[in-house]
DNA sequence: TCTGGGGTCCTAGGACCC
DNA sequence: TCTGGGGTCCTAGGACCC
């Protein structure tokens, strides 16, 4: 792995514009210029046109329309968007091996290593741009930086469709005028407190003593926030960065539900979510039932196997325990939202068999997992997931 | 027409083990 | 026999991000 120098800006944040609606706008001429929503009950994602107006993000979908009478509402095309987003990353790591996915429409790039063959950053974050704009035809902003944090300020600062580099003897000056919430993890709530201390700035709270805003904020927060303040990032570009945790939910709305209409709707989400679990290969261990109610409170209710599983059946029976158990709770307020997800997902294979793929070898892994089935039981061997940890091992499966 | 769907990380208390 | 310190895991909730 590389190991930047520290000294100078080189890393990148690359940030889509507006992606979902932008993805919609190049694909029909028609939406070009024009105010864009994609999502019908609330806004997935708007044009900069639709901004103009004051649509947000999360909003309402009767409001925003409000705000904004002539938006043209586009319903989600996931599959889209995930292709594009795959030519987008392609671009990425074709610029450098260190990419690190940050969600669908962003990344951090490490270009430090690049000087001599590629030139300084700040003419491979142009060409960056211009490469995205000609083989995915979507617009992004880049920003420059020493540290990510720094790196990703920059962008949200240039957005849209802009290239901003904060140059080493610059990042106070840069960052102390600029607003609390432009901190990476500074919400609401947190902006509101520093608020009711009169802090607006990140210049601000760079006055403080750490203790002060650990006081306020608790630990973790605090001491985040007192060193971003600062401008001290150390975290390297980390590649390869797996997901924790797989997960779906559905809206309800507001009118009555019945047990059943429940049930059904719990088994659809754990069949969504073990068919994607099956397909990334990965099994977990905790299963937990989110819930909202009309009052918009939440809770959650989890459970922990002894053994890592991608099995609808086990899922769903854990599930369903979790929904009897919160039974009550939904019967004294009405329920508006469930939700499953699994986490503890097991990693990688620790032990990978080192099997070629014929069919000798083959034929030897399967009376291999025979015996295994043999020895744990049927449920416990199955596709591309593993063993309990109880019995130290994981058995990665090669592709049929 | 007061609300989507996908995630991450942190905190705090309790159980349990050594 | 009694007590304590330290560590890990589990559960529930909350803040935050895109």
């Amino acid at each position: 792995m590389f190991v930047s120098s520290g000294l100078e800006a080189e890393i990148l944040h690359a940030d889509l514009d507006a992606f979902y609606a932008s993805v919609e706008q190049r694909d029909d001429p028609r939406l070009r210029g024009r105010p864009v929503i994609v999502g019908a009950g609330v806004v997935l994602a708007c044009s900069y046109e639709a901004k103009a107006y004051g649509v947000r993000t999360a909003m309402n979908g009767g409001q925003a329309l409000r705000r904004c009478p002539g938006a043209i509402i586009v319903q989600p095309r996931m599959s889209a968007y995930s292709e594009a987003s795959k030519a987008v990353f392609k671009v990425f790591e074709d610029t450098t091996p260190l990419v690190e996915g940050l969600s669908i429409d962003e990344a951090f790039l490490d270009v430090g290593g690049l000087r001599k063959i590629a030139g300084p950053p700040i003419d491979i974050a142009r060409r960056l741009r211009a490469e995205v704009l000609a083989r995915v035809g979507l617009p992004i902003t880049v920003g420059v930086a020493r540290t990510k944090f720094l790196a990703k300020v920059a962008s949200g600062v240039a957005k849209p469709d802009g290239l901003l580099v904060v140059p080493p003897d610059g990042e106070l000056e840069f960052l102390h005028p600029l607003a609390v919430e432009r901190l990476w993890g500074v919400g609401e709530v947190t902006a509101e407190k520093l608020r009711n201390r009169g802090l607006t700035t990140v210049g601000d709270v760079a006055i403080l003593p750490e203790a002060a805003l650990i006081a306020m904020l608790g630990r973790a927060s605090g001491r985040h926030l007192h060193a971003l303040a600062h401008n001290r990032d150390p975290r390297p570009i980390e590649v390869g960065k797996r997901r924790r945790s797989i997960g779906s939910q559905r809206a309800l709305g507001r009118s009555p539900k019945s047990a059943e209409t429940l049930d059904a709707v719990l088994a659809g989400l754990v069949d969504r979510v073990t068919r994607r679990m099956r397909s990334a290969e990965r099994a977990g261990r905790t299963v937990t039932l989110r819930l909202r109610f009309d009052d918009f409170s939440r809770a959650t209710r989890s459970h922990t196997l002894p053994q890592a599983t991608g099995q609808t059946r086990a899922i769903l029976i854990t599930a369903r325990s979790l929904m009897a158990a919160a039974r009550p709770m939904i019967e004294k307020q009405g329920i508006t939202m469930v939700g499953i997800s699994v986490g503890n997902l097991e990693n990688e294979a620790t032990l990978q068999l080192a099997l070629p793929y014929d069919k000798a070898a083959n034929d030897e892994l399967d009376s291999a997992l025979d015996q295994l089935r043999d020895r744990f039981g049927s449920n416990a061997v199955t596709r591309g997931t593993l063993l309990g940890r109880d019995q130290g091992l994981t058995v990665p499966m090669l592709p049929d």
